[in-house]
DNA sequence: CATATAACTTAGCCTATGCTAAACTTTGGA
DNA sequence: TCCAAAGTTTAGCATAGGCTAAGTTATATG
């Protein structure tokens, strides 16, 4: 068969796509805890169980389990029965992840999505955005937008 | 203190949030496997695991064994031993998946990033634009971008 | 100050998604 | 034709991220 056969890239530049998504994956879950944690401190003093489950709609068991995962990466400390805090690393985490997710959030509503859709939208796009992507966003966002 | 606290939305909707980013990672997989399988088919006759692995960079067996869930969702079809096909079902969430993901890498390319950096981006990007969202990049691509 | 309630932890379970190693089929060449 | 290589499957293991139910600790309030 002497079909065109437009062939994309090979198949070990198409692994890598596949690669960065399962990567971005495994990074999320703490990204997203720690951004969380960060907002409820500084939203009301302190990071408890409780209220990152409520948030994130998962049981408190869950959380407890993520939160020992965290605790290992050094990302969070924590003593039996108190309140969660984040280390150093788990701020620096926390903030770049804000700046990020802030940008995509606002860049959707540049768009023209509505309020809803980008705090939606975001939650899941924010993990996969590129600094290239990241930087592009910034651009129409200077151009249009706020 | 009498900090302005802005509050964000309520625990219940923000947990909306996370729950529809988890619905779309349990989607995510067979999404990318029957887009993958369709691709196979048109390309050179016949999907079989050995390509779908290189593809993904993953083993053999993980294949095999996301196969036997997919066959079980009705999303393809097997024998021991030979290609993989796809079910009706299964041709339509492939193409659906397409038509997404072309859509959000076209979107990408006109917003000024790499080919690269957008066939890498949009590999995850994809399955976290809601249909509101797949429509504003539509318009944008209608008035920017090719 | 005692105790009921709220918060937290533990235990035990499950599924999805990955891996390696070993066994089994198919198939193209010699 | 037959057999080695390529492809496929199975078995067994691991980790992440969910859950419920039961136990433990802290704390608010009567
Ligand atoms: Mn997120
Ligand atoms: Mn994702
Ligand atoms: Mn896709
Ligand atoms: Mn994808």
């Amino acid at each position: 068969m002497a079909l065109a056969t437009k062939k994309g890239p090979s198949a070990k530049l198409r692994s890598a796509a596949f690669k960065r998504v399962r990567a971005d994956h495994s990074a999320e879950l703490a990204g997203d805890y720690v951004e969380m944690i960060a907002d409820l401190i500084d939203e009301r003093g302190e990071a408890r169980c409780t209220d990152i489950a409520m948030r994130l709609g998962v049981a408190n068991a869950t959380v407890v389990k993520t939160l020992r995962r965290l605790q290992t990466a050094e990302l969070v400390t924590q003593e039996p029965y108190r309140a969660i805090f984040l280390t150093a690393e788990g701020w620096k985490m926390a903030e770049d992840g804000r700046r990020k997710h802030a940008l995509v959030e606002k860049f959707l509503l540049a768009l023209g999505v509505s309020t809803e859709t980008a705090r939606i939208d975001s939650e899941g796009i924010e993990h996969h955005v590129s600094s290239e992507t990241l930087r592009a966003m910034g651009k129409f966002l200077a151009r249009h937008g706020s």
